[in-house]
DNA sequence: CATGAATGAGTCTTCATTCAT
DNA sequence: AATGAATGAAGACTCATTCAT
């Protein structure tokens, strides 16, 4: 492990492992892509990280913390009503959305590259699905508590059904042309399921 | 008369690929571990794809066929009724039940690996997400057309929410270590955030 | 090495071979192209050739033998005269014009292609060099013998030399476009370097 | 700041690669005994050629420069009489000698091993030859012009022809176990043909 | 600290050759 | 005798990593 010598740098190189390896993917992308995207020399980067996975591996960390932020914002215990927590869970979504329509590379590196990269980074990224499962189940299991979610919800697997859909938007945002129209049209459909129904 | 092209080696060979791109992950895994695998000279693979990429690319188009023909299983028109319907959901929801709890590899495959091979196979796995987006919007769009799913659905979008959910599902079930209880629990959920609704 | 159980397929080979070591180069070349040629199996080849080496080694001793058989027509003790002997000279460069304009691949395997495929066939090649220098020396002989060449040559010298000049029209001929026109303007400036000198 | 590109690197790799493709032939050596022949790591010839046919087109470069050199060593225009230009194809035989007797690996490169490697480079030779019959043209042509060589030559073609006994003699140098009695017979043989004729 | 020249382990891929049919 | 499926030795090439400067 190194120490940054350089302020900044460990963070520049991150942001250039970002962009490059939602570029190019992990595997075609080389060391000296990424130094020669900062305009430094190659050995440099090992200064700063032990080897390529361990690039990868704190990209994937600020990628999740980044997402973590969003689901963080928000207090589960919060909500008192129905309604309450639907203005939560849209207010999530547009967050989700800012942050995934901001940031191109983000879900491509989320969704698709990093968990190829090695069983302990999969694991990774897979517990991070679980932190936010948790997340999801505490609003649930708080609604539940409070009476304005129905009693015999499995709350375990509701909340992993519920962050699939969120997430599979996420996925949309990040590869559409123009994330624009997304915007209303994915919150809206997610939301319509969990607080209207299908049924007409 | 020489020996015939060996019956069935092609898929052979498709078959230990799935299973080894599975296991180390696409990058990880030689043309050698595949031959390995099947006991046979690693020159005869090249006998039957031109390369590793095109193995894997075979091994992903006979993941997604193995998926569609669940997913074709079902009549969109077929159903009248919001019951039907649910119904429906439930006999799809089983099958992939079946299909990812039965081969644990096809998950990791086509949630993990394939998708970080190449751009192109990343494309065909987008397309096929639309041809899937596609199947299930048809199910909305018949239950708006009979009246018994509300006239004023997003079909397309709530078609890929719906499916972020499923294949959320199919995840799951393939890294589970006992995938059994999630059976009930996982086409549960779906069913009744679909067709129930999560207030009280 | 093999018997020739087919008649005439073992110099179909050669033929194919001909061709294709010439258009693609000895090492570009596979047995497949040569088979591929014939429309034969490629394992047939290896019934009337111990391996690919060899298939080139006999190539090259069919290209000597034509060219040598050239180089015999004529009779070195046949000449009496300076004339005669200018007479002989023409007679060969038109031989060999013929045989090198009519067969382009001919000059590309003696010239270029068959002495880079291992020592053994270099050796060859040369020692085919040799034999004809001894022609060539036998012709100058004669005439110093007769008187009408002068005393001092140095014959196997001037053998070499000579035949260097030939070989470079053949050459010459064999890449030219249209070797229509090479035929006098080589023959001749031959001829009246031997016979006539440069000097005005 | 790195070490710098070791100077003088990418001309010992050429200097190896003249003497292993040249003793082993440009199939039979690999890159890993350019290296080898160094004692460096065979990545390290990729930093300063991008393949192995590379090589060979840079050996070829340097093989041929090192010819013209010696053609261009002597001025066509500073002849004015038939002795004058006698003494000038002496100069250039003998500093032909001295360069294929001084480097035995040349003449196998330039007249067997690298016209084999490819269609381009195989153009390249030719190019070159066609370069040399260029300036033995112009010697000739100024001959003629001054009046000490025949009106009537052809020159282009009697170019050709006498660059084919230099270049024979060069070859015979290259491979003459004891190249020493070749220098005077070689060139007084070119030298009686060019200046003084067979005939008694 | 930064650099990038050097390294060589690791892999894909080719294709001459073998041999069961 | 003919075939072409199978084989695996061989080698070109890449690129993560090291370390002298």
């Amino acid at each position: 492990m190194a120490r940054p010598p350089h302020p900044g740098r460990r963070d520049a190189i991150l942001d250039a492992a970002h962009t490059v390896f939602a570029r190019k993917g992990y595997a075609a992308a080389g060391i000296a892509d990424l130094a020669g995207e900062l305009g430094i020399g190659h050995g440099t980067v090992y200064r700063y990280f032990d080897n390529k996975r361990d690039v990868a591996a704190a990209v994937l960390g600020r990628a999740l913390e980044r997402i973590a932020e969003v689901v963080r914002a928000e207090d589960a215990q919060a909500t008192d009503t129905l309604a309450e927590y639907r203005a939560q869970v849209e207010r999530i979504g547009h967050r989700l959305y800012e942050l995934f329509a901001a940031d191109r590379a983000l879900g491509r590196l989320v969704f698709f590259d990093l968990a190829a990269v090695d069983d302990e980074l999969r694991e990774r990224l897979l517990a991070a699905h679980e932190v936010f499962a948790g997340y999801t189940a505490a609003y649930l299991r708080n609604g539940v508590t409070r009476g304005f979610l129905r009693a015999d919800l499995d709350v375990d697997t509701m909340a992993r059904v519920i962050n699939g859909m969120i997430f599979e938007g996420a996925a949309q945002v990040s590869r559409a042309d123009d994330p624009g129209p997304l915007r209303e049209r994915w919150i809206g459909a997610v939301v319509m399921l969990m607080f209207e129904g299908l049924g007409s």
